[in-house]
DNA sequence: GCGACAG
DNA sequence: ATCTTGTCGC
């Protein structure tokens, strides 16, 4: 596995060699494994940070919706936030929070976008390329993407484009709530993530397995 | 030139 | 992103 790129230049390297890979399409299994990873930092702190903010990762797999595995570490980010460029940020840490989980997951959630990025490459894609595993990614918005909010109703979709290509979904996770947005990660396609999204929502407006991950981290903060 | 901009 | 607080609608 090669190494996670440590500054701006070889990240966006990265990411236009990411953005050119064609792995093979997965679909789930019946009684498929999920997990969820999640990355916060300390109370109060605000604007993009700056490397070496210290900072708390967790994962948690889901088996039919119950806990079958966690992992959590401490750790710090490696970079400010910029768009565009959030595995400069959170990249390494949760690089290590994924490679220490078991049971392995089938497919991993992750707060971020993929092909909705500068260089079609978000956090979500790059991390499953790296551990060789099917992402979706989930975001509260679009980074570059554009498209009108689906139906009022549990489960409705819009599609969100950039120029004419369909590189993310809304998808309004539970009534009366703003939508999310649906990524395809690492060898997901839109229908693939959308579907197992609404397999992981428990009726909640967060996937279940992100919103433990976030429980799970913040634990972990909390220990300090 | 200005604003917007995953977390 | 994170957090609190308040307010509204069911």
């Amino acid at each position: 596995m090669p190494d996670w790129p440590t500054d701006p230049a070889q990240l966006v390297s990265a990411q236009r060699l990411l953005a050119l890979e064609t792995p093979a399409a997965w679909t789930p299994p019946a009684d498929y494994l999920v997990a969820g990873c999640w990355v916060c930092f300390s109370r109060g702190l605000s604007g993009p940070g700056r490397a070496g903010d210290p900072a708390w990762g967790a994962a948690v797999v889901l088996a039919g919706g119950h806990v079958v595995g966690r992992s959590s570490v401490a750790g710090v980010a490696t970079a400010p936030y910029a768009p565009g460029m959030l595995a400069l940020r959170l990249g390494p840490l949760l690089n290590d929070v994924v490679r220490r989980l078991t049971p392995r997951p089938d497919v991993l959630l992750v707060d971020a976008t993929g092909r909705d990025h500068p260089r079609r490459a978000g956090l979500a894609l790059h991390l499953g390329a790296m551990q060789s595993l099917p992402t979706v990614g989930v975001t509260h918005r679009p980074l570059l993407a554009t498209g009108t909010w689906p139906a009022d109703e549990a489960g409705a979709t819009a599609a969100l484009i950039i120029d004419t290509d369909p590189v993310a979904s809304w998808l309004r996770s539970k009534r009366g709530t703003r939508p999310l947005v649906v990524h395809p990660g690492w060898r997901v396609d839109l229908d693939i993530a959308v579907q197992v999204v609404r397999d992981s929502l428990a009726g909640r407006r967060t996937p279940e397995p992100l919103r433990l991950a976030r429980q799970s981290a913040r634990r972990a903060r909390a220990e300090q």
